[in-house]
DNA sequence: GTGAAGTGGAGATTCCGGTTCCGCTCTTGG
DNA sequence: CCAAGAGCGGAACCGGAATCTCCACTTCAC
């Protein structure tokens, strides 16, 4: 059995990681995790063998919550996909994209990952699909092309979900009439 | 007087290094240049005195070309700006921002390039003002914000023009009456 | 109070990219 | 054609940065 204030701080490093990961990128090291979260390096390899290992479990961690929140939204019906789609997109967690890409940048992506993250995809492509269906987004894009939009834009480090380019981002999806200067 | 064959491995040198940091970023090492542009380290640092200065030169030289291609344009007094600021996105020479970016990484930009940087972008804000002004641009982004749009988009890494993340952007910024669902 | 679990952080280790150096090659002017 | 010396290649060197180890010390739980 773990000692609490050990499950405390493995709880601790894994929230300080996911901030620090979210708002400045995947280069963050292990010594600026470790003095974020007030404790030393030495008590992160304590409780992860390594960096990677610990990557990867925030990733999972992640990934399956994302998943969850997606499909319990996708089951309520939701009146029109595209507002469940903005919903989605402002679900906080969206950091493990980035993460993966981290993981992917030296080894391969352990299996698990990858199959939560193509699970998601998937949603997120069925959803895009539902949209277009019903007229509130464009359809010339097919729905995986507008997933990976909606991944470019949403993952880069400190996004805002106000910031500019995700208003733009998001009023180019919609179903809409250019008109001529 | 420089030797012809010297002058040409300068000129490859720029050459292979904007090609390189223009589809994979600005980490790319010396040795990778080096051996793309067929040449040898050693000369890379016979031509330039360290990586910072080769990096600030083709900065400097990029930017430079992007601004007079941008004052040509203007002055021809375009039918609309839209259609000139598409041009302006057109144009190959987008890169630069990576680098100036790169540099920034360091040390403090060089004032040559930040001034050029400052007129590019006072210019493009130029544009982008009189194509709100036209109706060609949603009003409701500042012409400073529309730019900053523009350069997050097209300064990606092996950013294509015609990839689906550019066509929803550049749509997402037109003046739009998005309909309802 | 005791000892096992947990912690901190200095420093060893590894990695990786920039930079130097020097023997060799190639251009060029005479 | 032939020096002379400009130019070249790339192995070796160097330094910084990040990961990971290790152990004296602290804290928790019984």
């Amino acid at each position: 059995m773990m000692r609490a204030d050990a499950r405390r701080n493995r709880e601790r490093i894994l929230m300080t990681a996911l901030e620090l990961f979210t708002e400045r990128g995947p280069g963050v090291s292990m010594e600026e995790i470790a003095q974020t979260a007030g404790l030393g390096v030495g008590t992160l390899y304590r409780h992860f063998p390594d960096r990677r290992a610990m990557v990867e479990e925030l990733a999972e961690i992640t990934l399956e919550g994302l998943r969850t929140h997606i499909r319990s939204r996708l089951e309520e019906q939701p009146e029109t996909y595209w507002a469940l789609l903005l919903d989605v997109k402002n679900y906080c967690a969206w950091q493990p994209l980035a993460l993966i890409a981290s993981l992917a940048g030296s080894a391969p992506v352990p299996p698990s990952c990858a199959k939560l993250w193509d699970e998601v995809s998937e949603l997120l492509a069925e959803i895009a699909g539902r949209a277009q269906q019903e007229g509130s987004m464009r359809r010339d894009l097919t729905p995986e092309q507008a997933v990976g939009v909606l991944y470019a834009t949403v993952c880069r480090p400190a996004s805002r979900f106000d910031d500019p380019l995700t208003t733009v981002v998001l009023d180019g999806l919609r179903a809409t009439a250019p008109q001529e200067p």
